[in-house]
RNA sequence: GCCGACAUGGCGGAAUUGGUAGACGCAACGGACUUAAAAUCCGUUGAUCUUUUGAUCGUGCGGGUUCGAUUCCCGCUGUCGGUACCA
């Protein structure tokens, strides 16, 4: 029995606890406060009475008059290992937010659902046979319960998931609006293919338009995973020890390139982290430069710079390997050469290109180039750090300015030809940074942007160039050859791809008898002969959609989970993604920072095609976004299995209660900073909840809990008030703003003095409770039920419907403050003084102070800084 | 390499617009209650010096601005995250 505290603390950081040490702990545990009884009440009493359950527009029960709040979490990925200590964290943060918003007056939508397609489940079949649908269902209801065991307001009726047909069926639905649309220059918008067609532009002309289209592209192919894989998701699962290689295929792309600049810009009014906006600038990448036109053999060959400025420092010309001139420029002896190291390059995916970048390679061409600015000659080279896929797949090469070039030219001695001085002080071996124009002709003596603005109006006048941009981000690989995935809704005919009719929605994958990779880049989906043909040679396609298919609209679907007839319906579309005078739609969105490119780039992208296209209301989904910080091992490493660091929720559950864990999560820092696990800390939180329930509940003689005898409907004293009246304000500003963590320690203090008090007042415990509601909402109703029963004061009606208290601003005026006294900076002495002195009375009195006085004494005062109702600091010397 | 974030007691972390550094919690120590332990309650706890009153130092390091800097500026160091030949 005494070995119980080391007891806990150990075998709850290993967590093995045989059944006997836990029944042990859970009877010391219940002496505190018997959370395991109410907690899955309080639970099924949500459940059951639909307490978080938000009516639509139009709906019985709506209330138009409350304003809206959308509050978001990143859905799950319901994995088979269950919940993370991790998922709770946001999910918590945003159920206070949903709870404080509610008692505030709004129309709360806190909804919660499945992110269900994905490569596990599929590879559970493959070991099985099983369909993946029912290892995904075993999942979900596994998620679902301990979501559930933890309390969250979320309106279960608007579950969505996303391999459910009534889901697949929007998410084609929406696929077929990016292949009918175009986007259109002028306007900068999607538009209907419709109109190109009244244009009457031919059917490739037409292809070549679409939003969604198809490319024969070196793709990134993974062989042991059976599929390829996006330029973004390929360093995730080479970290995961597949291997993926680079391949040419005919894959189904998304136009996002053409949404680049507006990706960029209407980041503006997001209030985002600035990092994960700088992240998703980066990610797109524009460059703003000049294309400019070198000749080779009288032949035109475009190079892309960013400093046409240095143009006459430009000594030799670096084409891609795979550029299609190379061929033709090759010179007989250099030919052997070039071919061989073409050769190796194209075994390389561009990963191993960068990887191994370490050194510079290359081989000559024996072909020259004509620099337009001062006809040199200068040799032209082929080399695997200029890439095809980007600019031109051609590059002037400027030694003296470019680290890559300079690398480069020293390496192979070509030379090199300063053009640009740098500025006084700046020793730098190869300057790329702005400075003087030199040895360049007319340019001489400008500065970088001045020498940059004249080289592209000289260029342009003699139609060698002009100003051109270029990003990084490249249109998005939209298919892949697994199983668990959306089909795409298309069928080909003749060597022509074609939409199915909207009526044949959804269009879900036929049941196969193994799941087995094919083992080459044909889709598994190809396996079902009588599914894939139609007759008279139609077929239909048999890839499908990416994992980011469903997550990139989830949130829409929330708003009208159930309609029939449209993704969402208008209605409630425009009350809850309406603008509210911002771009964004969504209120407030929380999750990790895994998804600040990936996830909330596409979603984005899909959603401006929407708006384009007028089916949202907003521009931008997401109006406010805020990341969770990584819960850490209590080793301080990363949770992971092999470590044994990982913490399962619900045992934390079982131990300490659902508001302990939630409670937790909240008080351990910072919402968005990284922090350490520690089962101490959820024992201090435990203990403060226990705090709480003492404050209200007492045990008779023989152990029985009954209501305290120091409660009485009593007025609660000046100093009672002050205390109650500044949580009230600090909880509220602390929520606004969400410093959880703060919140929580103002509720400790006000605690801690109301469980001094000998006679406590009941309406200071009632609002304490309020204010603990949306943090540890079990307790507080438990107890708030408790107290209802017993006196006439307290409202008999559950708290999550009740009124957030207000503070008065009157019981936090005092009469006398306290006043720091410093000489020179240094606190000496403090008093006390009326709240309402005169400037004048605070200064002489703090003259009288005998502490002040003994450290001026022989000094001369040459100042007295008064800050009103905080110091006064004597400058003396 | 580049970009970003961060740096405060033994630990997690607090600190309005520059104004008492260390709230709250953990751990530790002491006390009350108890046959004993647990639980609970009360107290101490940044460092050094001092018998006490108290003094000096202290927010990664070095400088600056200021009556006053954890907070602002300049220059370093370290840790974490992202990204990588994008011309």
């Amino acid at each position: 029995m005494n070995r119980i505290p080391s007891l806990l603390a150990g075998q709850l950081r290993s967590f093995t606890l045989h059944a006997s040490q836990k029944h042990l702990i859970m009877a010391q545990r219940r002496k505190q406060f018997p959370f395991d009884e109410f907690e899955p009440e309080w639970q099924k009493h949500w459940d059951e009475q639909k307490t978080f359950s938000v009516p639509n527009p139009g709906d019985p029960g709506f209330d138009a008059s409350k304003p809206k709040y959308y509050v978001l979490d990143m859905f799950p990925y319901p994995s088979g290992s269950g919940l993370h200590v991790g998922h709770p964290e946001g999910y918590t943060a945003t159920d206070i937010i949903t709870r404080y918003k509610r008692m505030n007056g709004f129309n709360v939508l806190h909804p919660m659902g499945w992110d269900a397609f994905g490569l596990p489940a599929e590879q559970h079949a493959i070991k099985t046979g099983e369909h993946p649908r029912i290892n995904t269902e075993n999942n979900i209801n596994n998620f679902r319960r301990q979501l559930k065991s933890l309390g969250f307001a979320y309106d279960w009726e608007r579950e969505v998931n996303t391999t459910d047909p009534g889901y697949v069926k929007w998410t084609q639905w929406i696929f077929l609006q990016l292949y009918n649309s175009y986007f259109c220059e002028e306007e900068n918008k999607a538009k209907p293919i419709r109109e190109l067609e009244e244009k009457g532009l031919s059917r490739e002309e037409i292809d070549d338009r679409r939003l969604a289209y198809v490319a024969e592209t070196p793709v990134n192919w993974s062989p042991d995973l059976g599929t390829v894989l996006a330029n973004e998701e390929v360093e995730e699962w080479r970290a995961k020890g597949h291997t993926v290689e680079r391949r040419p295929l005919r894959q189904w792309m998304l136009r996002i390139t053409a949404y680049a600049q507006r990706l960029i810009d209407e980041l503006e009014g997001l209030e985002w982290p600035t990092g994960i906006k700088l992240l998703q600038t980066n990610w797109i990448g524009r460059s703003d430069g000049a294309e400019v036109a070198f000749t080779i053999d009288g032949e035109k060959v475009t190079v892309f710079t960013t400093r046409p400025d240095t143009l006459f420092g430009a000594t030799y010309m670096v084409l891609a390997p795979e550029h299609p001139l190379v061929d033709q420029i090759t010179t007989d002896e250099q030919k052997d050469a070039v071919e061989d190291y073409k050769r190796t390059c194209a075994g390389k995916s561009d990963l191993e290109r960068t990887e191994l970048a370490k050194e510079k390679s290359g081989v000559f061409t024996g072909g020259y180039a004509i620099n337009p600015v001062n006809d040199e000659k200068i040799p032209v080279w082929i080399a695997d750090y200029v890439m095809m896929s980007y600019g031109t797949g051609a590059i002037m090469a400027v030694p003296a300015h470019d680290d890559r070039d300079n690398e480069f030219a020293n390496k192979f001695e070509i030379p090199i030809i300063e053009v640009v001085e740098a500025p006084e002080g700046n020793e730098d071996a190869c300057f790329t940074g702005n400075g003087t124009a030199i040895n360049s002709g007319f340019l001489d003596g400008l500065s970088t942007p001045e020498a940059k603005a004249k080289i592209s109006e000289w260029l342009q006048e003699n139609g060698l160039g002009q100003k051109t941009i270029n990003y990084k981000l490249r249109d998005w690989l939209f298919s892949r050859q697994r199983y668990w995935g959306e089909p795409f809704p298309i069928v080909w005919r003749d060597g022509n791809h074609e939409a199915i009719p909207e009526s044949e929605l959804p269009l879900l994958a036929p049941e196969l008898e193994d799941y087995q990779p094919t083992g080459t880049p044909e889709p598994l989906l190809s396996k079902a002969t009588d599914w894939v043909n139609l007759g008279d040679g139609v077929t239909r396609e048999t890839n499908t959609m990416p994992q980011w298919g469903g997550s990139c609209w989830y949130y829409l679907r929330y708003c009208d989970a159930q309609n029939p007839d449209a993704p969402i319906g208008t209605e409630a579309e425009e009350y809850w993604m309406a603008k509210n005078g911002n771009p964004g739609g969504v209120d407030l969105y929380v999750g990790g920072t895994e998804h600040a490119v990936l996830h909330l780039l596409y979603a984005r992208f899909w959603h401006k095609v929407l708006f384009d296209l007028g089916h949202v209301s907003t521009p931008e989904p997401f109006q406010k976004l805020v990341n969770q910080g990584l819960i850490m091992g209590e080793d301080g490493q990363k949770m992971s299995k092999s470590r044994g660091n990982v913490v399962n929720p619900d045992e934390v559950v079982d131990l300490y209660g659902a508001d302990s864990l939630r409670l937790y999560e909240m008080f351990m820092g910072p919402l968005e900073q990284v922090k350490p696990w520690s089962m101490k800390g959820v024992e201090g939180v435990f203990r403060f909840l226990a705090r709480v329930w003492r404050l209200v509940m007492d045990t008779d003689q023989e152990g029985v809990w009954e209501l305290s005898e120091k409660l009485a409907e009593a007025n609660p004293t000046k100093g009672t008030n002050k205390v109650v009246h500044a949580t009230i304000r600090k909880v509220g500003d602390d929520i606004d703003s969400m410093s959880f963590n703060t919140a929580i320690s103002q509720m400790m203090v006000c605690t801690n003095e109301l469980t001094k008090l000998e006679q406590i007042p009941v309406s200071s415990v009632v609002t304490l409770l309020h204010l603990l509601n949306p943090f540890a909402p079990h307790l507080t109703e438990e107890l708030n039920a408790k107290l209802a029963a017993a006196f006439d004061s307290v409202k008999n009606e559950d708290l999550a419907g009740q009124e957030w208290p207000a503070f008065d601003e009157a019981c936090l005026i005092e009469d006398e403050i306290e006043i720091v006294l410093q000489v020179n900076g240094k606190v000496r002495d403090k008093m006390f003084i009326a709240n309402d002195a005169p400037k004048e009375e605070v200064e002489k009195q703090a003259m009288e102070s005998e502490r002040v006085q003994s450290f001026i004494e022989g000094l001369t005062v040459r100042k007295i800084i008064v800050v009103p109702g905080r110091l006064v600091n004597i400058v003396a010397n």
